[in-house]
DNA sequence: TACTTCTGATGACACTTGTCGTCAAATACT
DNA sequence: AGTATTTGACGACAAGTGTCATCAGAAGTA
């Protein structure tokens, strides 16, 4: 019986690290390794050899934390938009204090696209993730609509009168997601061309045209 | 020597067909079966067995015409564009006589989200072409720009007095067919839930507030 | 009718991948 | 010091894949 509980949780340190340390510093090197080889060799591309040796790590250790490279491929998307979202949401209240509107929108943007200067999330993020299976397409499903409702709180926020109709506006809210998203997409697959002050006028003006069709 | 030629230019008629028609139905044959497997189970799960099986045909026949699944990708991808677009512009057109501006815009994304009501279509073009390969982004990234192009060549039409700088016109365009395509994508993995009018008025509200924007 | 081309079926090959097991060396606990 | 656990390296196995070769029979052609 102890012989048993010993098997499942023996948790004995080495190295200097207790067992939960190890398991986590494990799982952490394999989601650099994920974001590395997903973020430029790409999701399909990866294998969990590849992912072992960028890792450093042998493929017992891999099993230990994920099921799967599909696994790892929700965690890393899920960790780098909850990064991104937090940024976002900092610099908007950030520029809260200064102006009312223009302000926030133009800090929030610029925010969005300085975190996906980074092209290995971006890449992850808008082309690895989608179309791997129905479990990631779902995810992906709900972020989208997640991002979108904080855009709409934002919006509302900023417009009182509000006057589109529940449903029109949650599509409303996916559109701005999507053109936000497209130009960054664009713009990582024409290696970061443009200025980033260009994607963040161009985006600004959708958003406050938007906002002009409504009541005010 | 008449034996390479023959061996190279055969082309005998067989089954009542010439060779130039077979090939034509082969090729054809593939791409609906492409369309059909890369519009449902997927891309990465299709392999050229399975395309075999659902076409009809031997493998043989396969690589006559494609040198890949990949190259089948692309042309499947390539020919739903094209086709989307033509009905696009079509509707547009048809529309220009009887009103200015709205009715051509509502018009044109009546005809869009209509076109992407097929789902295995919608699949192709936004879930499945994504982070294949870069042969493939680039190509995705061609037909983006040309959409984005199409809007804008519209978008000037209507709006005589277009005062956006070049470069951020060019962002612009693809940030609203982003807003487009994701509102469509978000359709497709939500199973067709909102009524289409709803698609087409939070998409044309977009643009006309984008319009408004400008001097008129 | 003889001959050539086309077709479909089948099998084989080399290769990659996920996954698991083994084993000796390193490390920690008693 | 002795024992138990952890680690890294290595190999092995089945399954799946792209790709090609073969071969008998069908369909044209002279």
């Amino acid at each position: 019986m102890q012989k048993i509980e010993q098997n499942n949780t023996s948790g004995r340190t080495y190295g200097g690290e207790s067992a939960a340390e190890r398991l986590s510093r494990q799982r952490q090197t394999f989601m650099d390794a994920g974001l590395e080889l997903f973020g430029t060799v790409g999701y399909r591309a990866t294998t969990v050899r590849t992912l072992c040796k960028q890792a450093g790590l042998t493929d017992r250790y891999f099993y230990k934390t994920f099921s799967d490279t599909e696994d790892l491929l929700a965690a890393v998307y899920t960790e780098s938009l909850d990064q991104i979202q937090a940024e976002v949401v900092a610099a908007i209240n950030t520029a809260a204090n200064q102006q009312l509107t223009a302000g926030q929108i133009d800090a929030g943007l610029e925010a969005f696209f300085s975190a996906f200067e980074n092209s290995r999330m971006a890449r992850v993020c808008w082309l690895e993730v989608l179309g791997v299976s129905p479990r990631i397409d779902a995810l992906y499903t709900h972020r989208t609509q997640q991002f979108a409702e904080l855009l709409l709180v934002l919006g509302r926020a900023m417009q009182p009168n509000w006057s589109i109709a529940e449903e029109e506006t949650r599509i409303t809210g996916i559109a701005l997601v999507g053109a936000i998203s497209q130009s960054a997409l664009q713009w990582l697959l024409d290696d970061y061309r443009s200025p980033r002050a260009m994607l963040v006028s161009a985006n600004a003006r959708l958003i406050r045209g938007l906002i002009n069709t409504l009541p005010h």
